[in-house]
DNA sequence: AATATATACATAAGATGCTTATGTATGTCC
DNA sequence: GGACATACATAAGCATCTTATGTATATATT
């Protein structure tokens, strides 16, 4: 089995958990804070970050700011109101999905 | 979000996991356990799991046997040899996984 | 006796969410 | 000057799931 297929559904919660924790984020930003933090584990590829974010932005569950530094030009992504209720909602989900993962997964050891 | 898109590509480790842990099982049956395990959080769908079981027989991870009670019958599933070790590296590629989605998702907990 | 629900399999159409490939452009290092 | 990193974007294609449908037997309900 790829080992990408498993991460497949979960990109979304993980990009909001971020701009949660760190209010405003571009988005090749999160592709390497998402490799550091995952110690290269999980690599997010731009071609499914950047149509989530327009998603999420369409959505209502972030906005943007581009901001220019020189010749070059960062779009930066922060929760609306909603985005951040939105996202408390998405991190208690996936808290229960890990939960039901691990007593499949790990019989043996009591979360 | 919708709730299921989160476990799209656990299905397979997870199914390997039941077998891997009851020697054999049917469709059905999986169906049945999952829900009862996970206290009906994770439902799988038969749409999802008799194509899993097909492609998982067809590429020799497990291998079949029809039982019949009375004029029922069961397709039972057991994984191979081969299936066997696949199903080892697949734990330890969930549990990295796993370990990845927490590193983001609960960074102040020490996993 | 008829109907609903549970058991047990299967497949097809469609949606979703990713990968891979490609493109544009600037900045930096050697 | 060329390679690599930064920074965005989109399109084609694939894998994995949902939803819908079908078949058939067994059991419980009214």
């Amino acid at each position: 089995m790829d080992k990408s297929t498993l991460y497949k559904g979960c990109l979304e919660p993980i990009v909001m958990r971020l701009l949660k924790d760190n209010g405003r984020m571009y988005g090749y930003e999160i592709t390497q804070r998402v490799k550091v933090i995952t110690r290269g584990e999980l690599k997010i590829t731009e071609g499914a970050l950047y149509p989530l974010l327009h998603k999420l932005e369409e959505k209502g569950v972030v906005e943007t700011e581009i901001e220019s530094i020189g010749n070059r030009r960062r779009k930066y992504y922060t929760l609306t109101r909603t985005g951040k209720k939105q996202a408390v909602t998405a991190m208690e989900e996936v808290k229960t999905f890990i939960d039901s993962l691990n007593l499949i997964l790990n019989p043996k050891t009591a979360w």
